[in-house]
RNA sequence: GUGGGUGUGGCCUAGUUGGCUAAGGCGCCAGAUUGUGGCUCUGGAGAUCGAGGGUUCGAGUCCCUUCACCCACC
């Protein structure tokens, strides 16, 4: 396969199993991506990762830039090297991170100025241009535009200005973008706005058509970033389907930040191909687990006593060889094994998950297959 | 035995010259967590204030008796 090519294997309604190439080898989708925004998924080693069928992972430029510092990571050999993984990587550009920030930066057309509040209070600013050069120096394969993410609610002329500022950023991004062997995608804003959804969509692919002929790049696949910011879960369905189906069809779509198991499960079925969500390492770490039942919260003193595995349906390590009395233990205690084993677990969940949405659209029954979940005593839970 | 001190939810404490329904932390019980700075956030249960009696309109606060524990001295 050529480098950033998006293979659509099958197809099931909209949901859709493919593979996608990158430098660091193949994955396929539906696709679960861990989270390690400092180079690390909390409490997990590499050959965890490695045996937990993890194909892609996650790290986060803001953070990586202020610690442990971008020529670091570059003179490590870059981000994989540097925390010894050798599968395909992930950047985030740090937008979120920015945003999550919001008081203590100042947004302008060029680009935006910020206080690294989070660790030293220092100064710094960033262009998409910068911001490409330090993703390309992190030199995960696949890197993401810096955009601009806006809270929920906001005033629709508020969301629309960011919108257009995250479109003028993206074509920016992708101009500046030089290394061939890693993948830009660019990111789809508009808030629960169909319209400006749809007037974002339509931008960015006018840019990476005149990029193209330009003799220039396209986008290698599209972020859709800007929901789950405090709407309720069925607020994003009004409008996802229709942001989607105009996307391209030979591109991956990655729906940022999404990690709730029904939601996943949902999102597959109008069309995205790929998810990253903090949700099951840092609610595992927290106590939570997700699994065939619904959520487990371990804290719980009815596990107590409780000598029987986690989820008995459930086929990891921390399920095969521990007891829901011990985790319960171990959380109680504030013990770190406990954080490591539910985060585990929990990733193994959604990982799983994915595998099953992936054989269901490959067998052309996904409808059924997420009637089903829905169906399920779970799927209320989540 | 004598003198002094301390007794307030499971634990540690706060409670003004007596004055609303006895407050807080830990623990306990439960809920939350969505493009991550990792022990966080929210809510709840739980106390006849060691026991008994007295003064007072009113006592965790004052008085008496008693019990337990601690310290010092015989």
């Amino acid at each position: 396969m050529a480098l950033f090519e998006y293979e659509v294997e099958a197809q099931s309604g909209a949901a859709r199993a493919g593979r996608y190439a990158t430098a660091h080898g193949d994955f396929t989708t539906p696709v679960f991506m861990p989270v390690g925004t400092h180079a690390t998924v909390k409490g997990i080693t590499s050959a965890g990762l490695r045996s937990l069928d993890a194909q892609v992972v996650l790290a986060n430029t803001y953070h990586l830039y202020m610690r442990p510092g971008t020529d670091v990571v570059e003179e490590a050999g870059g981000v994989q090297a540097f925390m010894n993984y050798d599968g395909p990587m992930l950047t985030d550009s740090g937008g979120f991170q920015l945003f999550s920030l919001d008081h203590m930066m100042k947004t302008d057309a060029d680009g935006v100025s910020f206080h690294a509040r989070d660790y030293d209070g220092s100064k710094h600013r960033w262009t998409p241009e910068s911001n490409m050069e330090i993703q390309e120096r992190l030199g995960a394969d696949i890197v993401m535009q810096l955009d601009q993410c806006v809270g929920y609610p906001a005033e629709k002329s508020t969301v629309a200005a960011s919108t257009k500022l995250s479109w003028e950023w993206a074509e920016r991004c992708l101009a500046a973008h030089k290394r061939a062997d890693q993948a830009l995608f660019g990111i789809v804003q508009g808030g629960m706005h169909l319209d400006l959804r749809l007037e974002s969509v339509r931008h960015l692919l006018a840019i990476e058509q005149a990029s193209v002929e330009a003799g220039g790049r396209r986008f290698d696949g599209f972020g859709i970033g800007g929901y789950s910011v405090g709407e309720e879960h069925d607020v994003m369905f009004e409008t996802l389907g229709d942001v989607v189906a105009a996307l391209p069809q030979d591109r991956p779509r990655y729906l940022m930040g999404v990690g709730n198991p029904t939601t996943l499960l949902r999102a597959v079925g109008v069309g995205i191909d790929m998810f990253d969500c903090v949700l099951p390492t840092r609610t595992g770490r927290m106590g939570t687990a997700f699994s065939s039942t619904g959520r487990m919260n371990m804290r719980n003193a009815k596990y107590t006593r409780d000598f029987g595995p986690l989820d008995p349906e459930c086929t990891c390590e921390t399920c095969t060889q521990y007891t829901r009395a011990y985790i319960r233990h171990l959380v109680k205690q504030n013990e770190m094994l406990g954080g490591i084993l539910l985060s585990m677990h929990n990733l193994h969940f959604l990982i799983n998950l994915m595998k099953r949405a992936r054989e269901a659209v490959l067998a052309d029954a996904y409808e059924e297959f997420l009637a089903e979940w829905l169906a399920s005593p779970a799927a209320q839970d989540y």
